[in-house]
DNA sequence: CGAACCGTTGACCGAGTTCAACTCCAGTGG
DNA sequence: CCACTGGAGTTGAACTCGGTCAACGGTTCG
């Protein structure tokens, strides 16, 4: 049934670690199957450090981010991993850093799936997991490759709070108190921008009561359907992975830590 | 073995078609399998008709481009698909279009995964294959998120040359020729830049020696080196998933149009 | 031949960055 | 308790990169 060589191109390599079909197939000798990883805020797990491609971290509670930079220092967060989320092996784009970095304090469960590949390899219920995880992700990244590269800067810092605004369970008849777990730096990483920009465009957004800040970490949003109104795209509605539903079926990705 | 529901969690729509559960899971009702799409160049399938999401595109030849765009008419070509790419399922931002476009006249073969879904969600091998094929396209998308998020347009350009050079066989020793198969404005909309600038660059790049046209679609690069220099990232060696080379196998992404 | 389209170039303007000053606040140590 | 420090956030002034608008040349296709 299982034809462990027969579904990958023989010559491909996973980006990140460099080794060859790195994603499941080869049955690498290792004992540890999970891990947790309490991080403080600025703490990161790095992408490159042992076969981080054999692994799955799934953020147990906390925000962290998937970050790139450069030689010169430049930074980009190239997705925000909120509670459930499921990194399921770091990219690393050649002559770049990657790494998860906590935003603010946070749990992340480790799972190595060097020990078990084999077998992993040949559960379609695991697969199919998987498959739907990177999907996922990937719409997402698509998604924010359209705002990076056709949102101005207003635009993208409305939709910015609208997305977390959503997260915590705005709709149109609830505002809740949302609360930012990341500095106004991480915001402009996030979104391509600088923090003086996000600074300044945050300002403006309150002024015209749009936005109503409780503190620099806090808001609400009066008006969802307004916010919603001067954005070109529509809110997401936040559909994050949560490992902890998944009902049944002897997935290794089922376990979750408590 | 296969549980069908074991694995999704329910409440999850495919962000594509908003039907629940869409990737592999429903046994829909179809009997087309595989149908070739001859198009010409601004040729378009689109994501939203039918259900584009139980099928995958493969690029046979030409080159064609995964859209989105914003009801304001603003476009971005959130990845290039070139021969042998596979698009498996386009994502469709909420509020956004989204479709596959030809750059150039292309052929893609469209395989419908509606009538064998079942079957294939028990297949170890095809489920396998499919999360290779997404996983590339996350790292692809992730490393193009951070082109667009933190390089300026001069820096965007040259590695555009440089990717594109690269595919066709650059080496540090080796100079082919490299054709560019669309439009300034197509280069625009992937860079998240403008005709103008695009062309002003390239200009630029041309007085500087750097880049040798041939003609306005053709190019070569002298001192492929010296282009890597001025980047801040290293060139990505050319990996496209090549479904022709996949080995043996049942697989249903194996047997390759002609 | 004219129409349409593509690519190039120039002039101008505005959005966003850079640099710098200043406030606010939490933590720390006397 | 207060003084000091350092980091985060805000705001202003100057500058620059990239967008907008417009003109123009070349090519293709009626």
């Amino acid at each position: 049934m299982l034809r462990k060589h027969n579904v990958v191109d023989g010559s491909s390599k996973c980006g990140s670690c460099q080794q060859v079909m790195c994603t499941f197939l080869p049955p690498q000798p290792e004992n540890a199957i999970r891990v947790k990883h309490a991080l403080k805020r600025g703490d990161r797990l790095d992408a490159n450090e042992g076969n981080a491609c054999l692994k799955f971290w799934i953020v147990v509670h906390g925000t962290a981010a998937s970050c790139t930079s450069f030689a010169d220092g430049r930074r980009q967060i190239v997705s925000l991993e909120t509670k459930g989320e499921t990194i399921c092996s770091l990219m690393a784009g050649p002559g770049t850093q990657n790494w998860l970095e906590a935003l603010s304090d946070c749990l992340i469960c480790e799972i190595d799936l060097g020990t078990r590949a084999k077998e992993l390899h040949a559960d379609p219920a695991f697969l199919a997991l998987s498959f739907h995880v990177v999907h996922r992700r990937l719409e997402r990244s698509q998604s924010h490759l359209t705002t990076l590269g056709r949102l101005d800067s207003v635009e993208r810092v409305t939709l910015f709070l609208a997305e977390m605004a959503a997260r915590a369970g705005a709709t149109l008849e609830t505002q809740p108190v949302v609360s930012l777990p990341m500095s106004r730096e991480d915001i402009a990483d996030y979104l391509g921008l600088n923090s003086e920009t996000v600074s300044r465009i945050l300002s403006r957004l309150k002024k015209s009561k749009l936005v109503k800040f409780l503190s620099p970490s806090e808001f609400i949003i009066p008006d969802l359907a307004e916010l919603d109104r001067r954005l070109p795209v529509a809110i997401p509605t936040p559909q994050v992975y949560r490992s902890e539903v998944v009902p049944g079926g002897p997935s290794i990705l089922h376990e979750v830590p408590k």
